[in-house]
DNA sequence: CGGGTACTTGACAATGGTCAAGTGTGGTGG
DNA sequence: CCACCACACTTGACCATTGTCAAGTACCCG
């Protein structure tokens, strides 16, 4: 597919017009990382932000011991890294690729030029950063008020609704880095994934696993707490 | 003093020409909430958004059960309430007056037609988002990454700095509301003062605080973890 | 087939929340 | 001006949830 192909269906550059989309590419410069490679580094000065074509990459805090949370998950069309573009200089996490990854840099000062000359990018970009903080609002919400039975219902039941809404899903990343977004450990994961597999709310094997008992998850995610 | 001289001085407005200021001030509503207020609630639809002129107001999520995680606190120029002006429709937590509070705000059709015509507003708006999406990012550090301990001693730095990087300090909200701003319950944080305390790391009086042991505090916050 | 990684399980420790009771204090009204 | 009430805060006893450490199993890739 083309590079201006590519582009249109950026949602951060929806309504564009043709010559506006030509001068994006213009400033765009095509990437592709291995996986598990580090894109950037928290408080690392950036030069610029990017946009996922292909591939998945994690956004990710980590503590003095070595714990990890991660904060966002991005796929295709999604963009990362733009803080630094409008705050000050420096990322404020760290990025890494889960799988070979292709992505769009765009480096700031040419995007600032166009953001300032095109209204509606402008408004795309503040919408995508509107969306980033209800995410990060829900985000806290799970790791504050809720314990883990709650959060891992939470996921499952939006991963669920993101697949199709069939009670059949797959998870697309590891139980390890699903421990590290829900804010906990694979140990405690596993754990419960176990007590709920035994009260026949889900079935699980490998990555593959059925709800059984959907309305029960849904009040476990709602609650936020486990029974028994 | 005047509402555009107040205006001015927002920092969302600045770098406005007096034409534009003049056209922010027609859009304009003035408010005033009692201490104790709801500003507006978590999923209610947004019409606008708000500017702090005087007083306090805290942003919070609740959980099931009753408990608060304060996601922000906003005082004197800081605006909130923008995510559903840009998002979808409805705000993403709860708002509520800390104080007696006189409010500026903004309705949502009539700002977006502003900031459509001036980039420099645009730009503003982008840097403010991008200023709230580094909090939360910190917000979720410190919350799954840090003990409470860790969190507190990270605070009272930031609140030293803040008030001009004496060892005095003063807290400007009560212990309660300070314990849901560090995701934990006013008994624990009791407590936690109590050991920091009779570790000689400071020394409190109602309100009034005093750093005794800056680097002790500093290596806490640090390493999210209180020995002993 | 071998080796590393992902995952699971168990025993244990500890952080922090719950419940309950008590202390202190500021503000209001008698 | 003082008494009282409400509310903020503290303290104690208890316990649930979750993290730590250690070991073992399963599985995928070369």
């Amino acid at each position: 597919m083309g590079i201006i192909e590519l582009v249109s269906k950026i949602p951060l550059f929806h309504g564009l017009s043709r010559e506006q989309l030509d001068e994006v590419v213009n400033i765009l410069i095509d990437q592709t990382f291995e996986r598990g490679q580090t894109i950037f580094s928290e408080d690392e000065e950036a030069s610029g932000f990017f946009v996922v074509i292909t591939g998945q990459v994690k956004i990710f805090k980590v503590s003095h011991e070595g714990k990890e949370q991660i904060l966002h998950i991005f796929g295709h069309g999604e963009s990362f890294g733009e803080v630094p573009v409008f705050g000050g200089g420096r990322f404020p996490a760290n990025a890494e690729t889960l799988a070979k990854s292709r992505l769009f840099f765009f480096p700031r000062a040419a995007f600032l030029k166009l953001i300032k000359k095109d209204p509606s990018l402008a408004m795309n970009m503040l919408s995508e950063l509107s969306r980033r903080l209800r995410h990060f609002a829900h985000l806290i919400e799970e790791l504050s008020l809720k314990e883990v039975p709650g959060r891992l219902a939470a996921y499952l039941l939006y991963l669920s609704e993101r697949q199709g809404g069939k009670n059949e899903l797959e998870l697309d990343i590891t139980k390890g880095q699903l421990a590290s977004l829900l804010g906990t450990i694979p140990e405690t994961l596993s754990r419960i994934l176990g007590k709920i597999s035994s009260q026949g709310l889900i079935k699980m094997q490998g990555r593959k696993l059925r709800i059984l008992g959907r309305k029960a998850l849904e009040d476990l995610a709602e609650s936020g707490k486990l029974l028994l």
